[in-house]
Parts: structure tokens; C-alpha cells; sequence
DNA sequence: ATTTAAACTTTGACTAATCAAAGTACAAGA
DNA sequence: TCTTGTACTTTGATTAGTCAAAGTTTAAAT
């Protein structure tokens, strides 16, 4: 069985390889995420390389083998279906799911996985607008367009992709959270600000283009 | 922050300590339950003690401080909500959720324990009829009285205190979970062997005294 | 009063995960 | 080509928790 430590590597390290260009995650950024020394990165790195969670290339940086990936998607899939449960069922704040998902994605066994799974009736999507991976590891991908960049049109809050409480908190209080409905009205590059209207109550909504790169609409 | 292993420690002598006679808990008892080898046993009583969780007395045992009980019963309060979430809530099998709720219990914050707590209606007991230590430390002790022990009567199944998931499952398959009234015809010594019906099916069952030491009604 | 067995303690060693600090590699600019 | 700064690696040490095996205590039995 993989520790707690292991499932948090390959995690870290799946997402990075999501955002990096040649789908390799390099070391320095996996310890600044994981608030590791880079002497830790290293020494980890050649043990989960031993153990056949990651191909590891010195000076060049880790991918996950088809095994880390499985694992990476399994504690994914243990978090984001926590979040949900925490959230829809438990009455959890939406701002504050984030944090307890981080570590009750470790003490998940699969039996009340997927009991959790049964419960919320196989959901694709956890409270964030993040994907679910399936039990048998597929994953969807949706193709989402980040609100900094959107042109003015009427569209969904589909993805937040901050964790951070205070951030989440103000994006509840205006109703932006996944699933509701707007209307992107201008996004004015030069001063930075996007205007857009909540289709239910026409309120209207200015955010800065930095929010903006932390919320993904669909169109 | 007491690591999981600690909180292990404390809940394990905590139940030792309710058992035994001087209201010490002696440490080749604590190896046994934990798993561990004497010597380790020792090592960790002196590590709790100067951490002040426990007062040890060298081939004597050991005593929880004020501290420890206040966390041993924190850990015990963690254990028996999320069992009863699991089972009232998210519909797992009775026999299943002790060991689920042993790893889980490391994982709750203080924040979603009282919304666990909210949410079942700060309930007193769990499925297997032992107490929830309420939020403030207390525990309510009930007058119980072993089955194996118990003279013809009426009563309700009150606790079961046994944790094997094959026991429970027959348990449940023959109704006697915590809450079922039954009576108790006869409890005869020299047979070792209890005969009870449930008071709404009439149904008959014989019960081996070994299997009725781990069940206590409540007249 | 001795012996003995059980219970406990000590010692030395190991593993996983970590850090600090010193050393190395290498791409980019001078 | 040489220099330099950044990123990475190595080394030696530390901590929590554990075991095996050898040593010590103690209470009970002869």
C-alpha cells in the first residue's frame, strides 16, 4: 500500500504535468508545492522511481508511469467525491471542503468509495466544477474557456480552479459558483475588468482580469 | 498536534484502563492491543509520559493524565459519529464500518465533526449501542447488564461489544442490533446456552454464552 | 529461601521522510 | 570561450516509530 506521503506526490505530480509544455513535471516545482527542500524533491524521486510510481530523469525532471497515474487518479477521484459528499450531504461550507478533502482522501477505503459514489448518484463534477474521475480511471475533459479571456457572451460558471477560503467565500456571495448562469458583458484589457450579469437577478458584476484567471466558463 | 499514533496510544489505554482493575493499564495488554512488541510498548509509555498524555510507573503500567483522556475521548467521540454517519447516512453495512471508522477517526477536523454532529441530531449512542463522548468530555454511562449474565426478562439490546464483521453479520441477520426489544426465557449455566425471542416476530434463538459476553441489554 | 517463569526494560539497529549545507551541472550572457 | 546564477544533487544528520534479542524484576511455587 502507498503512505499518505507517496499519494501526495503523485498527485502533486499529475498536476503539474497537466500545466507543464512537454508533460513533465520538474523538481523544483513539485517541492514548492509540496513545501519541500529540493534535496527532498530528489531523494524522493529516486524512491518513487524505484518503486514504479515515476520515470525519473535527473536534471530533467518526473513523469508518472501508467501505475502512478492510476494512483494519482484514485486519490483525485477519493478527493473530489469527499469534497462532494462534504458539501451536498454533510452541509459543509463550500470554501472550507477543500481542506478536509485533503486529508480524509487518504483514509477513504474503496468499499466506502463507492458507497459515497452510490450516494451522490456517479456525479462528473465536485463542488470546484473539477472532474471526477471514474472508478475505472477515465476522466473527463471538457473544453472551457477561462473567464479572463472571454469575449462578452452568455455562457456557465463551469470550473474555479482557487482553493483559497476568503476567494471562495467572496465567489459565493456573488453567486458565482458552478452551474450558474451569466452574462460576460465586456472584458476591457486595458483597465483590467470584466463586467458580467447573473442571468437570474441581473445584478452586475465587476471582477479584475486576476480573479478572472481562477474562474472557467462554459460556453 | 498528537501524530495518529499517539491518539492510538491514548484510545487504547483509555479502554484498558475501563477495564482493569486499579485503573491501570498494564503494558503487555497494551502490546497485544496495538499490535506492537513489549519493547515498544515501553519505549512509546516513556515518549507519552513526557509528553504528558499518560503517567507511567516502570512493571507497574500506565494512567492517563486529565490530557490524554481529554483526547482519548475527543478520538473516541471522532470513531463513533462517523460510524453512525456511515451507517445512517451514507448506508454502509453495520460489520463494515468499525475498521472504516478507525482510520477515519484520525481524519476529522474539529469543524466537521460538529457538523457531523448537527447533522445526525447529536445523537448519544452508536450502531453498536456504545456512548458518544458529548463535545464538552462527557460520557453518559448507562447500568447495562451482560446478556450471558442476564436472568428471564424483558429488555432491549443495548451494546454490542464485539467488532468482528462475521459476528455482526449474523447478528443483524438474526435482528439482535442495538434498540431490538427482546426476553430473555432462559439462561441456562450448565448448558451455555441462552434462549431468547424478539418481541415482535416471536422468533426463537439459541445463543452460545461466549457469543452472548459480548452483548448487554438494558431491563 | 531458592528457583523459575512471566512480564517488563534496555540496547542496538532499521525505515521513511525530512532538512541544512555543500557540491555540481548547465544554459545564457559577456 | 569564460563566467555566473539558478536549478538540481549529494551528503550527513535528525525524528518518529518500530523490531529482535538480550537483560532485569518480581511474584509465586516449591
Amino acid at each position: 500500500m502507498a503512505s499518505e506521503t507517496v499519494e501526495n506526490y503523485v498527485k502533486a505530480i499529475y498536476t503539474l504535468q497537466l500545466n507543464a509544455k512537454n508533460n513533465t513535471a520538474v523538481l523544483g516545482k513539485l517541492a514548492k508545492r509540496l513545501k519541500i527542500t529540493p534535496g527532498t524533491a530528489t531523494t524522493m524521486a529516486k524512491n518513487l522511481d524505484e518503486a514504479g510510481y515515476i520515470n525519473y530523469i535527473p536534471r530533467k525532471g518526473v513523469t508518472l508511469t501508467p501505475n502512478g497515474e492510476k494512483l494519482a487518479l484514485h486519490v483525485i477521484r477519493r478527493h473530489r467525491l469527499v469534497e462532494l459528499l462534504l458539501v451536498e450531504i454533510v452541509g459543509c461550507d463550500w470554501s472550507k471542503v477543500h481542506d478536509e478533502a485533503e486529508v480524509l482522501e487518504h483514509a477513504i477505503s474503496d468499499y466506502l468509495l463507492e458507497k459515497i459514489d452510490e450516494l451522490l448518484g456517479h456525479p462528473t463534477v465536485d463542488p470546484h466544477g473539477d472532474p471526477i474521475p471514474q472508478a475505472s480511471g477515465k476522466i473527463k475533459r471538457r473544453k472551457l474557456t477561462k473567464l479572463a479571456e472571454a469575449k462578452p457572451q452568455t455562457a456557465k460558471i463551469a470550473r474555479i480552479t482557487d482553493h483559497n477560503p476568503e476567494f471562495l467565500t467572496y465567489l459565493r456571495q456573488q453567486q458565482l459558483t458552478p452551474g450558474t448562469a451569466i452574462t460576460v458583458n465586456e472584458n476591457n484589457d486595458f483597465a483590467g475588468v470584466i463586467t458580467l450579469t447573473l442571468k437570474d437577478s441581473d445584478t452586475t458584476i465587476h471582477l479584475s482580469a486576476k480573479a478572472a484567471e481562477n474562474i472557467y466558463i462554459e460556453s
